[in-house]
DNA sequence: CGACCAATTGAAGAATTCTTCAAGTCATCT
DNA sequence: AGATGACTTGAAGAATTCTTCAATTGGTCG
């Protein structure tokens, strides 16, 4: 019996709810890449990018390969993007919104003088 | 200094991470619903509801008015519904694909017999 | 082989988030 | 006014997730 697919939903977007994992994922959509130039992009240090880089794998969000002494991480399906450009429409047409209101906001308040 | 574009990120996505969250949006995409309906809908006692309904009035992605003795749910934004699809079809592509693994997994396992 | 770099793992404590229950608000009805 | 129905809120304990550090694996080089 399959897990609903709401609850698959939820959990995928959960996985998706961290900073790290997030700059990873927009890193990657420029292809794949060695930790070593994630790790060169993003302020952390190298334990903690595995554990998240972990947490994507498992996932099955991002699959790694080793060559040599480096490992090299991809994304497992290209529809990232898709994904990552709807949530950037959302949040920009959220903040506009929100500023909008706050600009509202405030000719109230000068016209309450 | 506004907040990191990729955190704002990885909050929207964190905010959706929670199954009772989802089906809230998933339903709330067919327009405005008072919480009763939506409590019809998803198996959960009010106070939870409520609980994770103010989760996402908080973050700005619903919104909430009161019409007499009930109060009527709609999506802030109705962009909500591409992410969603978006989600959907990664999901999908990313099960699909790992049942295509997993019958090789077992057809290998056949040949080893 | 031994030293060293790249990356991962395990584990423990700190921090966040969930669940639940009792109490509270707001509107309606008698 | 008092009682009832529809939701919401606050707070506490349980459960998850994060961060960090020490230990470990795999590979390369002298």
């Amino acid at each position: 019996m399959p897990v609903p697919l709401y609850q698959a939903k939820a959990e995928f977007f959960r996985i998706l709810g961290h900073p790290v994992r997030i700059r990873v994922l927009e890193l990657l959509q420029g292809g794949p890449m060695p930790v070593r130039d994630l790790l060169a992009e993003i302020d952390v240090e190298p334990s903690s990018l595995s554990q998240q880089l972990a947490v994507l794998r498992r996932a099955g969000i991002v699959s790694a390969t080793r060559e040599g002494s480096t490992v090299v991480y991809e994304l497992s399906t290209s529809d990232i993007a898709d994904l990552m450009r709807a949530a950037r429409r959302i949040l920009t047409e959220m903040i506009t919104s929100r500023e909008g209101l706050l600009a509202e906001l405030k000719a109230a308040e000068e016209e309450d003088r």
